[in-house]
RNA sequence: GGAGGGGUUCCCGAGCGGUCAAAGGGGGCAGACUGUAAAUCUGCUGGCAAAGCCUUCGGAGGUUCGAAUCCUCCCCCCUCCA
């Protein structure tokens, strides 16, 4: 059996919050294998490093021995999740959220070991779940007790609305650990209220109250937002190698700090030392490519991340347009087609318009030269490399009138 | 059910008969500077194969030469009272 002072320390590293710690020990030392549960919104197509810090510490817990319940909220998912942007959520179509969750589920297997695990998702108990069930589940809770959830709490004040069917959601994701008799439940700290819920309903219904372990949220590359999909501030673990590379390589020197404790498995003296040669004026962009080259090397190989950042510096330091960039082919309408459209086509500006303005701000260019004039047009018959700022290529090709 | 306040572009928020594709801020994008960093400065921030045309101020009608602005009905949100 693993020490328990050991594990407890492993567990620790790195989590926001543990309540109650003395709880957590206690189940560590019955030496049972312990039930873990982690909840996920199934709206979330993709992965992105944001969600691994969790994960991560759920493949520590299964290394330990313990046993993962992965569940996928598609019941939840179905009613709309309150949580995130002040906004009432759409329903997903059960066929959307079998969607994802598939997706869930290939990608999350990267990190947890299959074996361990069981995938289960809450509409399996919660879709038998009577009305006379469901009063009797909120008759547990309080509105004023709901309103002290930040994020109700906040749209409340705002004047933005806040439908009924928003606080069923804590309660639902409280009961799903009564469900699932869980030990511990995991979350962001963004989750720390509904994971509390979780507790009092759990100690409501003749149960021994869950341990619940909060870890930080990462910021998204913008540095201040939590890292998300919606927001467009972040890295996807499925995404190509240079992408990955280079968006890790946009972040703050401050943020990297915060990237390094929460995704780099470096250990904490390495990090440290690190830090002391950034103070004595070690150039901050060599640290930061080995975090960017670490990480691509977990979600791709080793020689992608070497790879990764040769590209980087032949792109960045030398001005060389990289190597693999989108192929389109474009049909000019008469022979000729405008920059600007032309961009659009490519799907390098979002409209015509934004591509006009895009040449006129002289972020344009076609084989490496500077477009000037926004009424350019480029004839077809030939083959040319598109830029839009600095990271935005494609090779177009453009072909006379096809259809 | 009653009384009052409100719904404006990605977000917040001005506008209250033409000069409004709509102030200002945030965010975003681009340029300069750099280490594709941050900070800073500057510009842009409805759409269209485009010097013109088309669509936007909760929705539908109406008044007017002209409506985000005025009128009618409807929908939604908030506050207080029940």
């Amino acid at each position: 059996m693993v020490d328990v002072d050991e594990a407890l320390a492993e567990l620790r590293r790195g989590t926001d919050e543990i309540l109650v710690d003395a709880e957590l020990r206690e189940r560590l030392q019955a030496g049972r294998p312990l039930r873990i549960k982690a909840g996920f919104d199934p709206t979330a197509p993709d992965l992105h490093l944001g969600h691994t810090v969790l994960i991560n510490k759920l493949r520590q817990f299964q290394d330990l021995g313990h046993d993962l319940y992965f569940l996928i909220g598609d019941f939840t998912g179905m009613i709309g999740d309150p949580s995130g942007k002040n906004v009432t959520r759409k329903p997903l179509s059960a066929e959307e959220v079998a969607d994802n969750a598939r997706t869930y589920e290939e990608q999350v297997f990267r990190i947890l070991d299959r074996e361990r695990t069981h995938v289960v998702f809450n509409s399996s108990w919660m879709n038998a779940f009577s009305a006379t069930d469901m009063i009797r589940l909120a008759a547990r809770q309080t509105v004023a007790r709901m309103l002290e959830r930040d994020d109700f709490h906040k749209r409340y004040h705002a004047g933005q609305s806040i439908a009924i069917h928003e606080f069923l959601y804590p309660l639902i994701q409280g009961y799903d650990s009564v469900e699932l008799k869980a030990d511990v439940e995991l979350g962001g700290t963004d989750q720390k209220f509904n994971l509390l819920v979780g507790r009092q309903l759990q100690h409501a219904y003749g149960q021994r109250p869950q341990v619940v372990i909060t870890v930080p949220l990462l910021e998204g590359l913008d540095g201040v937002q939590k890292m998300s999909k919606s927001l467009d501030n972040y890295v996807g673990i499925q995404e190509p190698a240079d992408e990955m590379f280079g968006k890790l390589m946009s972040i703050s020197d401050e943020l990297m700090w915060r990237y390094f404790d929460l995704l780099s498995l470096r250990p904490v003296a390495e990090r440290d030392q690190l830090r002391k040669e950034a103070a004595e004026g070690r150039n901050p962009r060599d640290i930061k490519f080995l975090l960017a080259e670490e990480l691509v090397e977990r979600f791709h190989d080793r020689a992608a991340g070497v790879r990764a950042r040769e590209n980087f510096l032949a792109r960045f330091q030398r001005g060389a347009t990289p190597e693999d960039m989108p192929e389109e082919t474009v049909a000019a309408r008469g022979g000729t087609v405008p920059i600007a459209t032309l961009l659009r086509l490519c799907g390098l500006v979002a409209s015509s318009s934004d591509g006009q303005r895009m040449v006129r701000q002289g972020a344009v260019r076609i084989d490496g030269e500077r477009v000037e004039d926004p009424s350019r047009t480029v004839a077809a018959g030939g083959v040319y490399v598109l830029q839009v700022g600095k990271r935005r290529f494609a090779r177009v090709t453009v072909t006379g009138e096809s259809v």
